[in-house]
DNA sequence: CGCGACGTTGATTTGCCTCAACGATTGTGG
DNA sequence: CCACAATCGTTGAGGCAAATCAACGTCGCG
């Protein structure tokens, strides 16, 4: 099995020895995943954190009007899972599923934590993962608050470019926080202002 | 000066030997904080994370109106610092307000990249604190994206109760990410209902 | 006391939603 | 390989949630 993707995405924070990394892939689970498929699941315990390998996915939690809501994408290179429920041992609030054929490498809550046992750089690393999540989400946070869709979505194919022609505009839409018929008119309206 | 504080947080999650609790808190600056005063301010470089010890604090940032959005509250045994500007040494997008008289003790970038040295357990430390912030915030990216107001509002009295009548409608208003006037008119509705 | 910030209320406006309909793809079973 | 359904992106009409603008009483504080 390959393990070169998700070593080097290791390797940019912290270098492991041979013994090392011997252990770290043993913890390790390759995935196929299809199109459509969901890997994390709403209500359900969420064990792994998962490293798009190939591929791309969508995190998403409905409202009470049953639309889905995009909280965030993951491409390959990314890390992706429910924090809460994975890190407390808690129901999912959400559901991450493929939007392509994707190939993933999962590690499991158990694994991890002796990981962290054995390997304690890991906790560096994750460190670092979490930080920069974390600081994602506080600019999302921002950028919400601060501006109106059309900025937004500005900002998001400005941020992203590497998303466009891949993940449907309806699911940009609720990433946005709005329908897929007003970022329609939000598109309209660039199209014609440039 | 008392780091008492601040070394139960830290006792919540990793323990130090003597010599490991000195060295820390020798990299610890104590401030105290006057009432409306800024530790953090926007476009300024932001080179401290801050534990709160005692007192109250926001941080927000301007919409293209000139007016105020809440990003976070931090009060007692908190924690709170532009953590973008912080980890990759930019600008800070975002100032940080006393709302009380406050009690804080600084933790330089430095000091802290120093710490990660000598005391790797701290990687550990940190890699908790960012990923319960990670949390926190995916969170609040999914209530306000899957809630309008009304439930928001309810949700934050909620989970935060410790922050009534201590921060000014007003600032939970732009927490929430409504206007003041809006949220009063939320209030007479709940207390109308209930 | 008097000023300024706060919380509230009401009238009006607006950003975005809902509902409905349509062509263009995409996918799927026969 | 076609027929059909399903999904997607779009447009338009009408409606609602929340913003804006304005005004007023209250209260803490200098």
């Amino acid at each position: 099995m390959d393990y070169s993707g998700i070593l080097n995405n290791v390797a940019k924070h912290i270098s492991l020895s041979k013994g090392e990394i011997e252990f770290f892939t043993s913890l390790l689970a390759a995935r196929q995943v299809a199109k459509g498929e969901l890997i994390v699941e709403e209500a359900q315990r969420c064990t792994y954190i998962n490293y798009v390998n190939t591929g791309a996915f969508r995190a998403y939690a409905f409202d009470r009007h049953g639309s889905e809501n995009t909280i965030m994408f993951a491409i390959e290179d990314w890390w992706i899972t429910d924090i809460h429920g994975f890190v407390k041992g808690k129901p999912a609030m959400m559901n991450v599923e493929a939007i392509e054929e994707s190939s993933i490498r999962q590690l499991h809550i158990d694994g991890l934590e002796r990981l962290y046992d054995k390997v304690p750089k890991f906790e560096r690393f994750f460190r670092i993962l979490m930080q920069n999540s974390y600081i994602r989400e506080q600019l999302r946070i921002k950028d919400n608050l601060t501006t109106q869709a059309e900025e937004r979505y500005r900002l998001f194919i400005n941020k992203y470019p590497q998303f466009i022609n891949r993940v449907p505009l309806k699911q940009v839409a609720s990433y946005l926080g709005v329908t897929p018929q007003f970022l329609s008119v939000i598109r309209n309206r660039l199209a014609k202002g440039s």
